[in-house]
DNA sequence: CCCAGTAGTTTGTAATACAAATAATGGCGA
DNA sequence: TCGCCATTATTTGTATTACAAACTACTGGG
């Protein structure tokens, strides 16, 4: 069956890309989770509890994972004078800086599997990957 | 730029893909590592330093998943009678059993993505991800 | 037979993750 | 305004994941 085929071809180059990610992450000693929430934090001052759903952990876990990002220096928190029990999470320009170097080397990670298709192929590929997995549901 | 998408295309679906695996893995108590080293045994028996290599583990990490694994039922531990240093690892039929209902489930949990791609679509999806990740390098 | 190298395990430590309990604040109803 | 429940985050306790270094058992060459 092609479904199948494209829920292998899927899983596959799920633990191929993470573990590129992986890898550059701990060049840096930064775990799959903070890389990403780097990558999310880039663009974005969320409240805790909106980062734990955003990246699908507890609020617990992401106390911690803060707490250490935050003694490198990585993040700050700060308080929300709206509502004092809300803490929001961003990035230092140290944090913004290890960001941007670290998703400037995933680039460069994936450079050759992406130069193995040609412009047009290229451009199908995020269309597909797009209309499959980044819509409703 | 056009690979910026691409990677950032890649990027999403690979953390989106890795929830889905770890979600269903949670339903069955199956961390994502656990859940991939059930689908390499699905169709191999290796010896741990080769399962290790494969899932980018250190031979440390691997014993005590296999100590897990094997206290579950669900992999068992076999001598090699040509070197006695060696131990292979495979599926007991728990574990197979297990590995076909997850997989079977991942099938499911992807179905509805999938399903919004005609055909043609589909074999051009996994023909682009086959050509950009699953080659030399 | 000795010894260097290989295959796995054990031990120690840190990070990740969850759940339950706790603390602080907000907001609504009487 | 007071009391109470809900919300937001942290703390605490436990299991898993992961690595590195030390260790054990075995192999194979000299």
């Amino acid at each position: 069956m092609t479904s199948d085929a494209l829920v292998d071809a899927l899983v596959r180059s799920t633990f191929q890309v993470a573990g590129v990610l992986t890898r550059i992450g701990a060049e840096r000693d930064l775990s799959l989770t903070q890389l990403r929430a780097l990558g999310i934090l880039r663009d974005r001052r969320p409240r805790m509890t909106e980062l734990a759903v955003f990246l699908g952990l507890d609020k617990s876990t992401l106390s911690g994972l803060i707490d250490r990002a935050e003694h490198r220096g990585l993040v700050a928190r700060g308080r929300n004078p709206q509502d004092r029990r809300v803490v929001d999470v961003f990035l230092t320009p140290a944090g913004q800086e290890l960001a941007e170097q670290v998703y400037g080397e995933v680039r460069r990670a994936l450079a050759p599997a992406i130069n193995r298709l040609d412009p047009q192929d290229r451009d199908r590929l995020v269309r597909l990957l797009h209309a499959a997995l980044h819509s409703p549901g």
